[in-house]
Formats: structure tokens, sequence, C-alpha cells
DNA sequence: CGTATATTTGAACGAATTCAATTATAGTGG
DNA sequence: CCACTATAATTGAATTCGTTCAAATATACG
């Protein structure tokens, strides 16, 4: 954040878990040479598409989702700038979910091989790698605990503290209002919920005055409250790094003041 | 499962994937020297321990869950003969869900810190270890689309579908019956429904001659039929290794006649 | 064989959904 | 810049699926 050697998004979301080599970087450089731009509401692609790319989201929003065969989607992933797309996916030859803009995004797609690259070149990134999957694994959990054990309010509790806290990662100066950039359909979809629950649980927490709303934006104005109640916990800001090869490391907070 | 070369759970695990060089076999018998015997409903560790080891379950049930602070529970992951428990907690410095058995259970630990013996050595084995973290992540994507989307009756079905294929990989002789250690109660807990909802929609199953009950074990009489219903997808039977390091590699498929 | 635990069943209840109408917001072209 | 249109959000009423509560039956285990 405070030097920006590169402009490559795939080096400045991995240096802010561990320093990287000049070597590193040049690597990771190679990686993504190009940028895609792409307009809001557009499917990049579908479930059973042949996934050649990866990518690191440099701007926009963009969630991936499963339908089930009536119509009825979830809406498993949501991916904010500085997110890498696709990871989970080097398993399987084809993609297991469905790709969608929420914004104008611009993207910088990475070939699916490079990861091969990464893992014989520097143990380090290989760890580094495999951490960032494991930690999206805990938020995929952690979301599995809300749409099976919740109820609507705390469901919309748990999606606002996650994006809270997800977003000052990046933006850290940002406080405790952010844009929304997703329909209450769109929450609903991710939360398994109807778009009429999703309002009806915004009017409750509004009127409650745990949150305020203005333009496309909300603020929470009782994020302790609201964390107490669902036992949230923050799986963004701290990364364990101790493990990883070569010995320099420390675990890294981020940055947050 | 041809050639009982070593009797390490690690091997026998990742063998079939891939095929292991010596050095490779060598470097994971020395992860697991030990064997720990485990009582049924023991809780292993909760959320938040601290955790040292990961392990490989040589027989027996367990499953990983998160609780509510007023008593629900969510089930995230059950975990089988063959499976490795705790691959997605090293990112983290403490134990991201807690860890319960079904059944008698016997485990081989191994150190967290072997991860980054294999990560250095071997980019083939940390290629693996990504795959196979990236496939328990497509499992859980899975697993959230039935908690949000699906009603109790597809849901039930979910469950059974992705049992019989899971058990399929290390028992491939075991046609469409196997035995079900969980309680009503604890197959509500991983599906977000009640013990009275699961036994329910048990009944209704049955009734209608999808599935039939006796002793412990369940027999799946219509699969297509279920498949069809919820659009199942087999997550477990096939892994893409082709973006592996090294050439010799192929897209490899479970032994299943 | 007896006791504790698990499952089944039925009835009443409740949270979320569905349906439908209203209000608000965003985007477009005059 | 405003009016117009399409989309999104809100609100209320009726419905539904799953839950809760409670009792009966079945199963497992010492």
């Amino acid at each position: 954040m405070s030097k920006p050697v590169s402009d490559s998004c795939l080096v400045a979301k991995l240096s802010h878990y561990i320093p990287l080599s000049d070597g590193d970087r040049r690597h990771l450089a190679r990686m993504e040479e190009t940028e895609v731009s792409v307009d809001p509401q557009k499917d990049l692609y579908e479930r059973g598409d042949p996934l050649s790319e990866l990518c690191v989201v440099k701007s926009g929003w963009l969630y991936s989702y499963l339908d089930l065969p009536d119509g009825r989607r979830q809406i498993v992933d949501i991916h904010h700038p500085g997110d890498m797309i696709g990871l989970a996916d080097i398993a399987y030859p084809a993609a297991t979910t469905s790709l969608r803009s929420c914004t104008s995004c611009v993207l910088c797609p990475f070939p699916r091989t490079a990861m091969e690259d990464v893992l014989t070149s520097s143990p380090r990134l290989a760890a580094l790698f495999f951490s960032i999957a494991a930690r999206s694994q805990t938020v995929l959990i952690d979301t599995l605990r809300a749409n099976g054990r919740m109820n609507a309010r705390e469901r919309l509790t748990f999606l606002l503290l996650s994006l809270l806290t997800r977003l000052r990662i990046t933006n850290p100066e940002m406080g405790d209002v952010f844009r929304l950039p997703l329909s209450q359909q769109e929450i609903g979809d991710f939360l398994g919920l109807t778009n009429v629950s999703v309002s009806k649980a915004f009017t409750g927490l509004e009127k409650e005055g745990h949150i305020r709303r203005f333009d496309r934006q909300v603020e929470v104005l009782s994020e302790r409250y609201l964390a107490d109640l669902i036992d949230f916990d923050d799986r963004h800001t701290s990364i364990d790094t101790n493990w990883y090869p070569s010995s320099e490391m420390d675990r890294l907070t981020f940055a947050r003041a």
C-alpha cells in the first residue's frame, strides 16, 4: 500500500501478506500482462465451462453462484478488488460455479498454468496461495453456518459485518460506511432468503438503530452489538504465516490502525 | 488399492490421485508415525484451540462443526476414512471449527509443519495438496447451495447422494447401500434442519420408494431420479491433475469399474 | 431384561415465502 | 433539467414449510 513498486494486481494483493522478493515480483508480474473491462450484470462464465484462466479483481464487485434446475439461485462467494477468482476450480477441468459481475469491473486474467510455475519456483508463494485458498474456505464455512442456522436478521447482520471487515483490508480509512452494490434479490440469493425477507430485515435493523442507509451505502452503527449477536469472527484481518518456508517470517496483521 | 506397499494412511490416500515416487512415499511416511484411537461422540478440539497437528482418518466418521451462542449447531464437514482433517486451518493460528467423532475412530496425526516440507521438497505433492483443499471447498459450496436454497427433502437427498458417491471412492464394491452412523439430529445440524424435519423427510423418501432403510443402513433405490431432482454433481469421482508439475500425468479417474 | 436414547407421529405455532399493490429509485430521452 | 419508464424496495395479507412441543414407539446398550 505504501510502496506502489508495481501496478500488478497480483503483486499488490500478495504483498499484503508477505514481503515479496524481486524475483517473486517479476514472476508474478508475468502472469498478468493484460487487463479486461467488464460491464455490470454480465455473466463471464457458466458452471461447466472450460476454464483456462484465473483472474485478480482490480476494481468492481462480482459474485460466483450456482443455480437449481427450477431457477433458484445460490450465490456462494462475493469478489472484491484484490480478490483472486477461480483458485478452487483448478482441481477440476471445468468451472464449478458461474461468475457474474455486479458493477463495472476491471479484471486481470492470468493463465491457469501459472500455478504450476509458482509451485515449482517458489515454495513460499505456494504456501501463500495455499493460505489464501484456505482462508476462502473458512469464509465459506461461516456463510454455511449463517445459511443453515441463522434467522433472517442474523443472516443480514452476518453479511454486513463480513463486508465491513473485508473492505477495511484494502481500504483501512473507510470507517463504518460502505457502498453496497448488491440488489436485495442478490443479497437474498447469498443468504438463502427472498428479496422480501431481506427488505424486512434491513428495515428492522434500521428501525432499531443498528444500521443507517443512504444513497447506496450502509453505515454500521453498533458493530460490537451486532458482532456479539451472531458471535462474529473476523477471518480477514489476520493470517498465520508462521508455518511458511524460510524463516524471516512473522505472523503479519493487516494495517488497520 | 491394488498394491499395499505401505500402510501409511497418507500415502494410501494420495496415491489414489497420482503415482508417488519412493522419495515421496518415504517423505510422507515420516509425517505420520503414530496412530490414535478415539471413542465415539468425543470432542477432539474446539474452535479456537491452538492446533499443532493435522490428521488423516484411518477408520471411523467424524465431523467439523460451528456453534452459535445459543447452542444452535452447524456441521460443516463430515470426515470419512481417507480424508485429511485440518488442511484449511493452516492459514490460522487456531482451529476455525470444532471436531467431534461420530463413531470409534483411528486417526493418523502429523505435524502441521510437515506442510512446509512438502511444499519445499515436492512441487507435485504441493499441487496435490492444493487440489485436495480445492475439492473440499467445492464440496462446501454444494452444501451451501443445499442449505440456502433446497427444501427438506431435497437437502436430505443431497446428503444421501453425497455420502453414496464419497464412500464409493474408497469402497468401489459397495453398490447402493451404506451404513449411516449419524443421528437424525446430526443430519439436521448438517442440513440446517431439525431432527423432526429430517425424520419426516426420511419417511417421505422411503414411502415413495426412493430409499430403503434397515439396521443403520440406507439403500438408494432411484439414484438417477434423485440426482436429477437436485441437479446433483459428483465432485468426488474425478479430479483434474493436468496442470500439475511434471509431464507424466494424465487426468485420473478413481477406480469405480 | 430394563433403561436410556433415538425415531416417529400428530397438532399447534411461527418465520419466511408468496402474492400483490404501493412507493421509491435510477436511468433515458425530450 | 424534467418527465417518463423500468427497475428496485417497501408494505401488508395470506399461505406454507419447517419448527416446536409433546407423546408414543422403536432401537441400542449395559
